[in-house]
RNA sequence: GUGGGCGUAGCUCAGCUGGUAGAGCACUCGGUUGUGGUCCGAGAUGUCGCGGGUUCGAGCCCCGUCGCUCACCCCA
């Protein structure tokens, strides 16, 4: 084989490619029933935007990022994250100087330079929501009821929502400050204490068990939230209650973006692995400010099309009978061809979903293929048909038969679908 | 970036201590007149990931390289 897909990127054919498509329409679906409206971004931008906005420190930027010098000299980067590059376009079209909350959402693909890994590919899919502009804690109530939306519409229910409050940047401070003293009496590894220096929170995250135990000991953030923010978190939780959406405060969730501020949240699924977070995202008080525009709070998630879809397969619960051929076509000859494909541009018009068998094949082959394409009905355009200007439609589950006019197959047609 | 496992037909894999490749599934055609899902028959398909080395001879051994995969790390 001579040419590949470049390294760790993950590509959707058939038939896999329909289930993919189905995940991603069906996230949006929740998104757009929401009142968000479409944001169509570039997938790259200057690099200072990434920087700037996720944070020079974190390993999104310092070491996961595609970038390269275009012909002109810019420095650009392949979008590892959407929310910055959504913030950009709402500050540079003003969408933040009408209505507020301003409501955006943007599908597509992201790009981080790491080794591959299952649920982890070099370009990935993600969809997300902004709004920006308001504090209102039920607005972080129904950015998250979106999300959990979402998953539910695909049938997912062996994940979990994971919540807690990261306060603001003062109290933040005051913590990290408290957390290092902490570290600095522990006993660790110099890669764990280079870890801990560029972010003390990863020590959370880690997966060996010593440093776990050691860690159950540190100082919490949660305790050194301020009134406001602590009054806020509490409210989100009351919201999230009254709308009965099961979530559980972990308050040792680290995020590796720089931005999060306030309410913050992650979406794991169990069946997944390592990479077991399907979805989060959460509230960014200084970014709009930080890249060049008002100082107005916002909130977002982005959730991973890839992880869903790798969920939804290990539930079981992909919808395969959506993808399903309404009818499919055998044209015996040349003149059955020319009404066939007519037959099928005025069936298609009316929202049918129609095949029509190439290549002069033997009907009993057209008929294999009729089977193997899913189709739940066939029928067959032969002399006789077009002598007698009826058909006989067959019902591929059952095998029974029907024989309707050409003029009725549209209709007749239409009404048996109905009863799937 | 670090470590483990793996690279043989479209897919899943077999190939004994080295003698230049096979199975199942899938695919195409057929089993006499215009009807699928079972069954039977026939057929096509591989530079055995790539490059070098050892050898009379390598899919099998050695080195390198690329890729896949899982984990660390990180996150969607």
């Amino acid at each position: 084989m001579k040419y590949q897909a470049p390294k760790g990127v993950i590509e959707y054919f058939p038939p896999r490619s329909r289930s993919f498509e189905w995940v991603r329409a069906t996230l949006l679906s929740q998104i757009k029933r929401s009142g968000y409206q479409l944001l169509q971004l570039p997938v790259f931008e200057d690099t200072e935007l990434f920087t700037r906005g996720v944070g020079a420190s974190t390993d999104v930027v310092s070491k996961e990022m595609y970038t390269f010098e275009d012909r002109g000299g810019r420095s650009i980067t392949l979008r590892p994250e959407g929310t910055v590059g959504a913030l950009r376009s709402i500050i540079e079209h003003g969408l933040d100087r009408g209505a507020l909350p301003a409501k955006v959402f943007y599908s597509g693909a992201f790009f981080r330079a790491e080794r591959p890994q299952a649920g982890r590919g070099r370009q990935f899919y993600s969809v997300g929501v902004e709004a920006v502009g308001s504090d209102d804690p039920a607005l972080d109530a129904e950015v998250i009821a979106i999300a959990d939306a979402g998953f539910r519409a695909l049938g997912l229910k062996q994940f979990k929502l994971e919540i807690t409050s990261l306060g603001d940047a003062q109290t933040r401070a005051l913590y990290r400050v408290d957390l290092l003293a902490f570290i600095e009496g522990l006993d660790l590894d110099q890669a764990t204490l280079v870890r801990a220096e560029i972010n003390p929170l990863r020590l959370f995250d880690d997966k060996r068990e010593e440093i776990r135990d050691l860690m159950s000991k540190a100082p919490k953030l949660l305790d050194y939230l301020s009134e406001e923010s602590r009054t806020h978190f509490e409210a989100v939780q009351g919201y999230l209650r009254d709308l009965n959406i099961d979530f559980e405060i972990n308050p040792r969730m680290v995020r590796g973006l720089d931005y999060y501020t306030g309410t913050t949240f992650e979406f794991v699924h169990e069946l997944l692995g390592a990479q077991s977070g399907i979805g989060g995202g959460g509230r960014y008080d200084g970014l709009m400010e930080q890249i060049g525009g008002q100082p107005l709070s916002g909130i977002g998630f982005g959730l991973g099309v890839d992880r869903a879809l790798l969920a939804a397969e290990a539930e079981g619960v992909v919808d395969q009978a959506a993808f399903l051929t309404d009818l499919y076509l055998i044209p015996l000859g040349t003149k059955a061809k020319t009404v066939a494909l007519s037959l099928s541009q005025e069936l298609r018009a009316h929202e049918l979903t129609v095949e029509i068998a190439f290549g002069d094949r033997a009907l009993k082959t057209a008929m294999k293929s009729a089977d193997k394409s899913g189709a739940r009905y066939v029928v067959i355009i032969g002399d006789t048909e077009l002598n007698s200007g009826s058909v006989d439609l067959k019902q591929m589950r059952s095998g029974e038969t029907t024989s309707v006019t050409l003029s009725s197959l549209v209709s007749t047609l239409s009404a048996e679908l109905l009863t799937w």
